[in-house]
RNA sequence: GGUGCGUUAGCAAAUCGGUUAUGCCCCGGAUUGCAAAUCCGGUUAGCCCAGUUCGACUCUGGGACGCACCUCCA
């Protein structure tokens, strides 16, 4: 029985669809006027090992993942290039798919963009109007009336009394409440008309938090499973959302809040701010991909993961195990559910997704495979390593990498074995010792010598 | 100030009220011409203080420290 963490509850809670073997699930994607960072990657790999895990598990999943294309960043940035808004966001659209393919992610089952359903935000919010939870100021902008809706705070935890109104939150004496969040924003002189819709309260255009309430009960109903994220969007984004859902639709909105840690440099959450993010894109010139996932499932999804050059070069020691312990195995077959390792590797998955645990599960297995060079043991490896969406390479490709002229290489191997035959040890191990320091490692066998990349 | 989360061996990171986590590193042995890889074995844990318990890293209470959210953020 798969248990998920419910931000809602707060507490792991037995998983129970709505419709039976059906799972309806939404993430909120990126806004996209940059390159992704590491914490994107996080959020995308992460969900992508849900989904996956989901199917693996016989479910039939439909998964939204959302790109916010219209925002002020963009248009900020638009400006500052000197390009359209629709330029500017293809182009990081375009990158976001090649960095999330890199990095093994599989592509949702819809990516809806904001720009695309504005109809729905509109009626939407007319229905919060109608509803009275939703106003216009006076300087034109459609707010949400934060105090008429009774379950402000249910997710994140907080009292509207806690949030201090006005503390920190920047007072527009149009709102009627400090707390009060924009729905539809006056569109403004200086604005291109790219970014201007046409509204009864007047041209304009979404509010971020509209969107996803929009996009994701249009594409996947007014009540769905689960909800993710990172969990910088619990509060106010996730609050806000349940906000407008449930008050036009009168219906619960989510079932299941999950929320992800974030990825932290020397401790400190990686973000545009503090300017202390790597791109993926960037990270992906120094590690291989599947290292970056791996390192990425190798902590839980909830727990906060550090970034750093020797923790990357930990899991790629650690994949080069798994790896070499599938040299020489065939193709894999289906995984064998009823085998032990199996077993432990689906307790811990449906255990809210462990996939620490489920990877630990994986050098348990590499180490039967070594000990007893079982044909069904590396078999079973590389179909669980799979369902994670790991271990799908050709070992020797993997574990050689792409590096320096490979001909050079098996032309000094020669060399050295040419050496060995003639008992002239200096000479083999002064081409060893010389390969060593490009940073190729050879190991002898029966077989052969094979070389690698470290 | 409010709220939430966390603190596990040299590093990373899980589980669990009593029994080997796992990976990297380190030490010993096997193997090897020597290595590497692999196997076998080993060293190094549970922030502090109290309590519950036959027994706590695991539960309860208090404290310290760290992180996050309360503004756009994955």
């Amino acid at each position: 029985m798969l248990k998920i963490y419910n931000t809602l509850a707060r507490d792991k809670q037995e998983f129970t669809p709505i419709t039976p073997n059906t799972v309806s699930m939404y993430v909120c994607g990126m806004t996209v006027y940059d390159y992704c960072h590491l914490g994107h990657a996080r959020v995308m790999v992460v969900f992508d090992m849900v989904y996956r895990w989901f199917k693996a598990s016989g479910y039939d999943i439909t998964y939204v993942r959302n790109i916010t294309d219209i925002d002020d960043k963009i248009i900020r940035r638009a400006a500052q290039n000197n390009e359209s808004i629709h330029q500017l966001t293809q182009r990081f659209i375009d990158a976001m798919h090649q960095d999330a393919d890199a990095l093994g992610v599989q592509r949702p089952d819809h990516e809806p963009r904001a720009t695309q359903f504005v109809p729905e935000m509109l009626a939407m919010i007319a229905q919060l109007e109608a509803n009275g939870l939703a106003y216009q100021a006076a300087d034109g902008d459609v707010n949400y009336a934060v105090r008429k809706f009774d379950g402000y705070g249910k997710l994140s935890g907080k009292s509207l009394e806690d949030l201090r109104a006005g503390e920190r939150v920047e007072v527009t004496t149009d709102k009627h409440d400090p707390l009060d969040f924009v729905l539809w924003k006056h569109a403004r002189d200086d604005e291109a008309d790219e970014v201007k819709w046409d509204s009864k309260w007047g041209k304009g255009r979404p509010g971020w938090h509209i969107e996803c309430s929009a996009m994701g009960s249009k594409l996947l109903g007014e009540h769905f499973d689960i909800h993710g994220g990172g969990a910088d969007l619990q509060f106010p984004h996730h609050e806000n959302e349940i906000a407008q859902s449930e008050g036009a639709h009168n219906c619960q909105y989510v079932n299941y809040w999950m929320h992800n840690g974030f990825v932290r440099v020397d401790n400190e959450k990686m973000s545009k701010s503090l300017d202390n993010f790597f791109t993926i894109r960037e990270v992906l010139k120094q590690y291989d991909a599947e290292v970056v996932r791996f390192f990425i499932l190798r902590a839980h999804y909830r727990s906060p993961l550090n970034y750093s050059d020797a923790h990357l070069d930990d899991a790629k020691k650690a994949l080069d195990r798994l790896y070499t312990a599938l040299k020489g195995s065939g193709e894999a077959g289906g995984v064998d559910w009823n085998e032990s390792h199996a077993q432990r590797f689906k307790a811990a998955m449906d255990d809210d997704f462990n996939t620490a645990e489920a990877l630990a599960v994986l050098f348990d297995l590499a180490n039967e495979v070594n000990r007893t060079q079982s044909a069904e043991a590396a078999s079973q490896l590389k179909a669980l390593g799979a369902v994670l969406g790991l271990l799908e390479r050709d070992p020797t490709e993997f574990l050689q990498g792409t590096g320096s002229d490979d001909a050079l290489i098996v032309e000094q191997i020669a060399a050295r074995n040419a050496a060995k035959q003639a008992k002239n040890y200096a000479e083999a191990d002064r081409i060893r010792k010389e390969l060593l320091a490009d940073g190729i490692v050879l190991e002898d066998s029966a077989a052969g010598t094979n070389w690698r990349r470290v």
